[in-house]
DNA sequence: TCCTCCCGCCAAGCA
DNA sequence: TGCTTGGCGGGAGGA
């Protein structure tokens, strides 16, 4: 056995297979697939160094081997190397290119249909697959993981999996774009960059060390796997590594393109995502690489899957590596789609008639594994729990009400930290992460925002309600999340690992994970916010039973308020030196904001939607801890002062709005690229008969609050229409173009848009510095008049702010993508 | 030099 | 206890 040598040739051959230009590829000749003719031995380097060292050893060893070899292949029908010689045999050897995962990956998707006939099921058996393709196991292990996670495959038994093919894909997609965007993983990214853009200014990596001991490791709570109804998990390992499995790697990145415009990521930021938070590169390169080492395995099933491609982007930072994605386009969630895949597949389809909570539960934990079982009961404990709390809430007066620590002590589901959050808090100042995280979670959980009025025929889009996942008291706490807008519904269940950890996320809810470092802006906030959360609670339960009213949306205004401020502050002409000072500043808080997003096992259940009341059993309903059309004469609502302005009519004050999150660096911008087209289109004309709607969509989109195809008219009702979310928004900045493959493509973001219902109209609830919103307008948007130009400020007639030319323009950003 | 990712060790856990 | 599964990171090929 000797070294891989080069091919050059036969790599090129490859390269070519492995860039078909979208044709199937086929396998690759057999020459080019002969195997090396042993397996390594553990004396294989050193037979490597010894034939290194001398050409003549090397070539002696060769053809000794070469004959060792040969009687072996014939034993295993690959016999070529038996007639080769020398540079001959060279040629033969395979190169590291014709060993890549992608080649292997067409070889195996090679084997199997992409649709097969549900009536005959495919069979893998790993032992075959390995024989024939002659590849080590474990390479296998890295196709089939990437497949499971697109359920294209399943585990049947140990060294069996059933081949799906395609029939699971679409409603595969649609749900992890739907997890994704639950997830918020757009701000997400947008934050990522932010913090790239301004690490710039803070190369030091002290911040790092902050931002580290503030959201503390939390990879595992990052960790969950999103099934689809009849393609069981069935992984060998139940616990645990599954959590950090390369199937939820998968999902998560292909999470990633689905919720990106364009559809382009990069290796880094799915890395540091994937990572849980960003905060950690620096502290711990070695995950980060091996965090990207496995990118590179998915993405290279991704890409044989041509689900993905290539390509960099270059941006001012540099050129990264990325990927685009190049599958399916996933509409937006709609309900008519969540059972079709299902229906084809080869794996046993969800009857629609199979609504009840136990049939839910069957479906999903069929194995009988102790996992299942206890996942189960706590389920069953878990909404009971709940239910009797929304029993409770919902006999209560309809008005907002303020909801003491008290009454969580009397919730099983919450333990009585409630209760004890000024001792949360201090320990949360201390830097005990647990109880902050447990706070976190409460937090989480009372973050509840009203809709005033809203179409009842109408699922508006933001109004899904919270999963509340407490999962400190037990090993599994599953809930089960209804999603009224695609009608499938998921039970998240919290590792037990995760369990000090945030993890609960709703569409409409943007967590806000308190720091448990010494940040000095938060401490302040840290009352106000528990005050906060005792009032919420009880928005989130009363509203468990008119989920379709709800918004799920938050507000903190505390956080808000002290934000814009911080935001004003910092757009304000200052020195450089203390410019950079106070974005360090500014970036303590902002991460305060930083969004965490669910954990544990996350199990769509279609076929117990929201809407079907008797089909999903009142247990399960309770679990549904959806939301409250909190009136804004709400506690909540109240702490920050509102003027009554377009905002409020459309409860702009239900979202916690960080605008800095969009607007502190152009970087956000273009990490953001999202560029709504209702909302450039309506803007870049000034007879748009309602830019405030599109600022507003824009803004909104932006930030994660509502999926890209929803918008929200900024009327006094709410509603919401579902617009394809599939347009091309890229191709509406100017002089933008869409992304074409082979080339390096320049698109600028300079785009108009109309300001008179943009977020930032909310910063004059900071009331102690009025003459910041100017900075704010100057510092994070140009007017016409060019970058400079200091826009003027006046009300609206009601009662917002907005720039004299009635138009803010997002400063100029480059991004290139080029293909390989 | 950096990117890419093959390779196999070895631990977890199943049968 | 052997085998399956898969996390993980060293290190080599390639650009």
């Amino acid at each position: 056995l000797k070294t891989p040598l080069k091919q050059a040739a036969t790599s090129q051959l490859v390269l070519t297979e492995r860039q078909p230009d979208c044709q199937p590829l086929t396998t690759p000749p057999k020459p080019k697939e002969t195997p090396p003719a042993d397996p390594w031995t553990p004396t294989s380097n050193l037979k490597m160094l010894i034939s290194a060292a001398s050409p003549e050893i090397r070539s002696r060893e060769q053809r000794r081997q070469l004959s060792d070899s040969s009687s072996e292949v014939l034993q295993t029908k690959h016999c070529l190397q038996e007639h080769l010689l020398g540079d001959e045999y060279e040629k033969s050897q395979p190169s590291r290119k014709e060993k890549s995962l992608g080649l292997l990956c067409h070889k195996f998707l090679a084997r199997y249909p992409d649709y097969p006939s549900p009536s005959q099921k495919s069979y893998i058996c790993l032992d075959e697959v390995t024989e024939e393709l002659h590849v080590e196991r474990r390479r296998i292990y890295d196709i089939v993981n990437v497949l499971e996670s697109l359920h294209m495959v399943s585990r049947l038994a140990r060294n069996r999996y059933v081949w799906h093919g395609r029939h699971n894909l679409p409603q595969t997609l649609q749900a992890l774009k739907k997890v994704g965007e639950e997830n918020k993983y757009i701000q997400q990214i947008q934050m990522i960059k932010k913090r790239e853009y301004e690490h710039e200014f803070d190369p030091d990596g002290e911040r790092n060390e902050e931002m580290a001991s503030s959201f503390g490791s939390s990879e595992q709570s990052e960790m969950s796997f999103v099934e689809l109804p009849g393609v069981e998990f069935r992984a060998a390992s139940v616990n645990g590594r599954k959590y950090k499995s390369l199937r939820v790697m998968s999902q998560k990145f292909v999470m990633l393109f689905l919720v990106s415009t364009p559809q382009i990521v990069s290796l880094e930021v799915a890395a540091k995502i994937l990572i849980g938070e960003d905060q950690l590169e620096d502290l711990d390169k070695s995950k980060f690489k091996t965090k990207i080492r496995r990118l590179y395995d998915i993405a290279n099933v991704l890409s044989s899957l041509k689900l993905i491609k290539k390509v960099h982007v270059t941006e001012e930072r540099g050129r990264k590596p990325a990927f685009k994605w190049t599958g399916p386009e996933v509409l937006p969630n709609t309900q008519d789609t969540k059972l079709e895949a299902t229906s084809t597949t080869s794996s046993p389809p969800i009857s629609e008639s199979i609504t009840s909570k136990e049939q839910c539960s069957k479906a999903l934990f069929p194995s009988k594994g102790k996992q299942s079982f206890t996942r189960h009961s706590s389920l069953i404990k878990l909404v009971k729990s709940i239910e009797n709390d929304r029993r409770k809430i919902q006999s209560a007066p309809t008005s907002p009400v303020k909801i003491s620590a008290s009454t969580y002590q009397s919730l099983p589901v919450f333990p009585n930290t409630i209760a004890q959050f000024p001792a949360i808090t201090k320990h949360q100042l201390e830097g005990q992460s647990k109880t902050a995280e447990e706070m976190q979670m409460k937090y989480a959980l009372s973050s509840p925002e009203p809709v005033p009025k809203s179409e009842p025929s109408q699922q508006p889009a933001l109004s899904q309600p919270l999963g509340v996942c407490p999962a400190s008291h037990s090993s599994v706490s599953p809930v089960i999340l209804p999603h009224l807008q695609s009608g499938v519904s998921y039970a998240i269940y919290l590792h037990p690992s995760q369990a000090h950890t945030v993890t609960t996320y709703s569409p409409g809810f943007m967590l806000q994970p308190l720091p448990c470092a010494n940040v000095t802006g938060i401490k302040s906030n840290n009352s106000k916010v528990l005050n906060k959360i005792t009032t919420e609670e009880g928005d989130i339960q009363r509203g468990l039973d008119e989920p379709t009213k709800s918004l799920a949306a938050e507000e903190r205004p505390e956080t808000k308020s002290e934000t814009s401020q911080r935001c004003l502050k910092r757009s304000q002409a200052l020195p450089e030196t203390n410019l950079i000072k106070r974005r360090k500043s500014d970036e303590e808080s902002l991460d305060t904001s930083l969004t965490f997003f669910p954990s544990g096992y996350l199990i769509p259940l279609t076929h117990c939607t929201h809407s079907n009341k008797a089909e999903c059993s009142t247990k399960e309903k309770a679990g549904v801890c959806s939301l409250q059309h909190t009136a804004y004469s709400s506690p909540i609502t109240g702490v920050i002062p509102m003027p009554a302005s377009e905002l409020k009519t459309v409860n702009i004050p239900a979202f916690h709005i960080t605008p800095l999150n969009i607007m502190l660096s152009p970087n956000s911008i273009a990490a953001a690229p999202v560029l709504s087209n209702s909302c450039l289109n309506s803007s870049s004309t000034s007879s748009a008969p309602n830019p405030s709607s599109s600022a507003l969509n824009f803004m909104l989109q932006h930030i994660g609050l509502i999926p890209a195809g929803v918008q929200i008219p900024a009327n006094p009702v709410l509603q919401h229409m579902p617009v394809s979310s599939q347009s091309e928004n890229i191709s509406h900045s100017s002089g933008s173009t869409n992304v074409q493959e082979g080339k390096v493509i320049k698109f600028t973001f300079y785009s108009p848009i109309n300001e008179s219902n943009c977020l930032f109209s909310l910063q004059p609830s900071a009331p102690k510095e009025p003459q910041e919103p100017q900075a704010v307008t100057e510092n994070f948007f140009r007017t016409p008049g060019g970058p400079n130009t200091e826009p003027a400020l006046s009300a609206n007639s009601d009662g917002t702010q907005r720039t004299s030319q009635g138009t803010l323009y997002i400063p100029q950003r480059k991004l290139e993508v080029s293909e390989d």
